[in-house]
DNA sequence: CGCGCGCTGGGGGTTTTCCCTCAGTTGGCG
DNA sequence: CGCCAACTGAGGGAAAACCCCCAGCGCGCG
């Protein structure tokens, strides 16, 4: 394989999206789709299995979003980008993007020529945010190691599953069928999970997800 | 030109989205892309401009959303198809888009062999919209009327101020206190609110009020 | 190796939610 | 006037949530 063929996986749950991404990726010679997912536990299984260069992901996914999905990347193949691709108002993503370890992240209100040169960029090793994106880098980057920060970053494996389950409105006894544990030990994960992020009843928690987007 | 090219302008405003369509559509050999939009109002105006055979667009967008594009194209080009993609849930747009007169409704999550069905189906003059929509179409089809729809409306004015203190993350107690009744009232308004909205949880409240706008 | 951390399971408790029932009061309206 | 709807209060019970605690097991890391 030649040397400047940038292995990809693709993550998306909106299929002609993730299609026509694919279509305009490998139209451009420079780099081959691996494999396509259709949300993020697919993604983070297929990147598992095929190994890419880079994993592209949108934001919100079903049963787990684009964040998530770059969280276990960065932890399970520490050697591969993430690229979170968003139709959201950068804003509000960004931070939390960087604070998961994304190696990249783009507006889908963006050319093919900026994705590809992020996508290159990244490929090389170094890091790729869109213009507002870096400046918010550079603003936050200095000064700002935010303590508190977003405590949603704080949360295990177990308790961010949790948490998704809870804000789908499932009960502790639900959340254990889906995740194949005792109740108890789902109440345990939501009680750390709830205390981490300081919230005193669900509809805090789900208030909490609201604000940070992550309603389904 | 082969009769059988199709002739297509397409339009959304993510610029990733839009090329990745473009290059997919292209792709298969059926069809050639006039011209791209950013937005409505671009989108009429190049239609206008380059008369393809279908209108592809998106259906939130700038300036003017994909409805108001279906109903332009409707009145000034009256031989042209509409086809309109979004990446909501289907139900709630599928009718106001038969209204507007759309040629076919597709959910952004459907396979690229599904969209150029859709695409050569609207080119022989009838109409394509997706599985769910047509079962839709067929049970809506003859009397649409459902004025009361929102539940939210049917709450009564202490229901109302228990459910927003319920989405504020209060216990029935401490609206008791706000509303200075008895916790036992207030856990009857929280009960019988509940049962208007069909919610069983606080968690399932709170998303609903999220998915309102109601959220603080 | 020992240590910490995450995951697991559980004891045992209080509080809150959820659900069903009943009943008195008030105020508007035909 | 009688009726209905809204508001109020309450009994009583089942379930869920919330809050302490403890303990074993495996895994990575200094």
């Amino acid at each position: 394989m030649a040397t400047d063929t940038i292995k990809l996986v693709v993550a998306d749950d909106h299929t002609i999206v993730r299609q026509g991404l694919v279509s305009m990726l490998e139209e451009t010679g420079e780099c081959v789709v691996l494999a396509q997912a259709a949300d993020g536990a697919e993604a983070v299984e297929l990147a598992l299995k095929t190994k890419p260069d880079i994993v592209v992901t949108d934001l919100s996914m079903p049963r787990l979003g684009g964040l998530e999905v770059v969280r276990r990347i960065v932890e399970k193949l520490p050697g591969t980008g993430t690229l979170v691709l968003t139709v959201h108002e950068d804003d509000e993503y960004i931070m939390p993007a960087i604070h998961a370890g994304a190696s990249g992240f783009l507006n889908k209100d963006t050319s093919v020529g900026e994705l590809m040169e992020a996508i290159k960029t990244i490929h090389g090793g170094e890091r790729y945010f869109g213009r507002r994106a870096a400046a918010l880098v550079n603003a936050q980057g200095s000064s700002t190691r935010d303590p508190d920060a977003d405590p949603y970053g704080l949360l295990t494996g177990r308790e961010r599953e949790t948490f998704h389950l809870v804000i789908e409105g499932k009960t502790t006894r639900e959340i254990a069928e889906v995740l194949e544990i005792n109740a108890k030990t789902a109440e345990n994960h939501r009680a750390r999970m709830m205390e981490k992020l300081g919230m005193r009843n669900t509809a805090e928690v789900v208030r909490y997800a609201a604000r940070k987007g992550l309603l389904p």
